[in-house]
DNA sequence: CTTGATACGCTACTGGCTGTAGCGTAATGT
DNA sequence: ACATTACGCTACAGCCAGTAGCGTATCAAG
């Protein structure tokens, strides 16, 4: 184990024969395939090794263990699927968001979000790797979206951003992680209707949105 | 397999020897034990055989596989830490229940739960037995709990039941399953007073009618 | 072009776990 | 006594994670 598998054209005073990025690709693809079909549990390392081609052993000169290349992977997905959102409106951001997060129920993506959370009561640096690779950098999005919506006076300011981000948030993944009923988009937008009329600007005169069933 | 394990004095009817409710008392004894020192992991169907003296064979007569049995577990545990709670006022009640999850925060209890959910992206089973045991019938007491709310104008009739309980409850469980942040009771009550601010009858200052108290 | 260092692929293996088979024994009703 | 079922025991098949050991490949430096 070299580096945590991030930096394709990196350091070059390394001696020895130099790894194979196209070898960690190969596995990151035949994983994924495996995910789709079986989800977590078929995504065996010797199942891996088989379908790309790639030395078991090799698999392990790359990662830790099996729920960290899984990590990876979904990282890599969840990159894909929803891709952090642009624009100059920051709740319009939030918005879009949280539809894209409904957007991705019933997919592996959250299946695979779920198995992982399960293993990372485990193993401790499956969280952190979970963490640090998913919910922490769009929680600081987020974050930052909520600072200026509150600088221009759409949310309260005495409100801490960090507690608005998981109103705005929990529902959805409550929904996600334990599928009591169906996450769809139309109910992530009544959330954010509520939540924005209990954390929004004083008054609600008629937000221009149209009534929640 | 008979029954699900459910009923202690049952059908008289059978023939042969009775089973032994004592046996299986103690499986899940030994079951908590473990899981307390070790979680999930640690509750192996051996270990739980060598520690509560129950044969493997006798514990799969009663429990079709080991998720199942700790779905069991799960349930029992669930109904010590935080019983329904009683009262007649509903909000009241939704307030306490959430600051019983919140205290329920970083325990077997949650490490469980999460665990548990992750088993059941592998075994649809284990997601109807954690739905049908732990969280549908806490939700229907919540609903129960939103309505009446309703009803004495505690909160707007406009917002569907269902909807309401996530928006409260969302929150706890996003915290529990990923420990993004600390699950605080101070923070379940941010998110209540949050929540009942976006979903709760009109502010007083506004004109809506205001009844005297 | 040799040497040292490292990655890769292969085979084989250990260890742990789930769940089951087969058998003898215990407890109940008829 | 007899049928019936549960229990405990031992053994086992099957699956999987992760590792060891070895030969081969690929780089940099001398």
């Amino acid at each position: 184990m070299r580096k945590p598998a991030s930096d394709p054209p990196a350091s070059r005073a390394t001696p020895g024969r130099p790894r194979s990025e196209p070898a960690r690709r190969a596995v990151l693809r035949a994983a994924r395939a495996l995910v789709e079909k079986g989800g977590y549990a078929a995504a065996t390392i010797d199942a891996i090794a088989a379908r790309s081609g790639v030395a078991k052993t090799t698999i392990y000169r790359w990662w830790p263990n099996r729920p960290r290349l899984v990590v990876d992977l979904l990282v890599q997905l969840a990159a894909e699927a929803a891709p952090p959102p642009k624009g100059r409106d920051p709740l319009r951001a939030l918005r879009t968001e949280l539809r894209l997060g409904a957007r991705s129920a019933d997919t592996i993506l959250d299946r695979l979000l779920t198995s992982l959370l399960g293993e990372a009561q485990r193993d401790p640096e499956i969280r952190t790797a979970l963490l640090e690779g998913l919910f922490y950098p769009r929680r600081v999005a987020s974050v930052r979206a909520i600072r200026l919506a509150q600088e221009s006076g759409a949310i309260r300011q005495d409100v801490p951003p960090y507690v608005a981000v998981d109103l705005f948030f929990g529902p959805l993944f409550y929904r996600m992680f334990v599928r009591h009923e169906p996450l769809t988009e139309d109910f992530m937008m009544q959330v954010f209707h509520h939540v924005m009329t209990g954390i929004g600007a004083v008054p609600p005169p008629a937000t221009r949105r149209k009534r929640a069933r």
